[in-house]
DNA sequence: ATTGAAACCAAGCAAGCGCTAGGTAATTAA
DNA sequence: TTAATTACCTAGCGCTTGCTTGGTTTCAAT
């Protein structure tokens, strides 16, 4: 049988996934090359997960667990809703860039790759993620830091911090948090003094 | 031997293929699948075609022209910088979300699963489009109603735009029109008489 | 009517895929 | 020290994959 839950053992192993699914994608990455990253025979590995997709739903769900995480625990240092709306951006830009940047990527890039089931599984903490930053931006919105339809602000910011995964590399020059910043000034039209 | 070029049978195939691609993405995408949608047996579509990816390569590049056709026919009507950021937005808009999406949305989901050389090829008509978008967007910092670095304004316009393909379905109320409005006055702060 | 090219089919191959079964080594608990 | 549990390996099965080969049909131009 499988499922020894939480080890620290399948911790490794799906930190070890998420790089390679972020690299390479799901598909494209054999059990076979798991297993050569992990140090294991490809057989071994179905003794801690019982199928591929349980190894790629482990590690969206550690991807947003830990977004989660990183925006509450950002926000919590502040209270005026711009330095909070700044704060979230750079949040998030954090868990996509920073350190273990692997698995939340994979949360965005991979989504589609999971199954049905999973997707009822996993869409509560989307969700608990994706109303986190509502409030964030429903009172930026009242400060009136922005403008319009609350709802679609907050797909469109999400949207474009989302997709700096395709053109960002913080060892260019800019850093995560200047990124941040820029963001929050095209966003606003305003600085913070 | 393969190569017909430009035939209409190739164009019918492809414009098939762009819709397999999009719902079921490239890897997921059997040839077997291809052949059915298509109407043929499976070996006979590499009489079209050299092999799987020189599909992607059609559907990719059919995708970026019509989008770069697209943005230059749109915001030739007009010449304010308001009126041609509208545009635009409304344009890369429609030719994610109007009729002959498949293509477009293909080139922004499947860039990953093309090879070095088909990217080489490729990325001239990708630059292309990129560069046109610049110019609006500088000409919008001019004329004030953008504030910030130009190239980043344009990264995280484009993301924000390119990511409503996760989530905007047009027939759920908000027209594309609208949705372009929206995203104007999001971005601009500003609204049009 | 004949020819030649283009479009297609029938059959299947080689390689790679996810995964399983049955065993062995290592670790922990009594 | 023994027994149980966990971790891993060996070997390979059954299936699907992209693609090939060699032949047949279709059709336009002669």
């Amino acid at each position: 049988m499988t499922i020894p839950k939480q080890s620290n053992r399948r911790k490794e192993l799906v930190s070890i996934a998420a790089r390679l699914f972020k690299d390479t994608s799901f598909d494209r990455t054999t059990v076979r090359m798991l297993a050569s990253a992990t140090g294991l025979k490809s057989g071994s590995l179905f003794h801690h997960f019982k199928d591929k997709e349980e190894i790629l739903v482990a590690v969206i769900e550690g991807g947003l667990k830990k977004s989660i995480e990183t925006i509450k625990r950002e926000t919590a240092k502040v209270d005026q809703p711009n330095l909070r709306l700044l704060a979230s951006i750079y949040g998030h830009l954090e868990t996509l860039h920073g350190e273990n940047k692997d698995a939340h990527i994979v949360s965005i890039t991979e989504w589609k790759s999971l199954s049905e089931d999973s997707k009822d599984h996993l869409i509560k903490l989307r969700d608990e993620y994706e109303a986190y930053w509502q409030k964030i931006v429903d009172d930026a919105i009242t400060a009136n830091l922005l403008t319009g339809d609350p709802h679609l602000n907050r797909l469109f910011i999400l949207g474009a911090l989302n997709w700096s995964i395709q053109w960002f590399k913080p060892e260019q020059g800019l850093s995560i948090k200047q990124l941040a910043y820029n963001f929050y000034q095209s966003l606003t039209h305003q600085s913070i003094d």
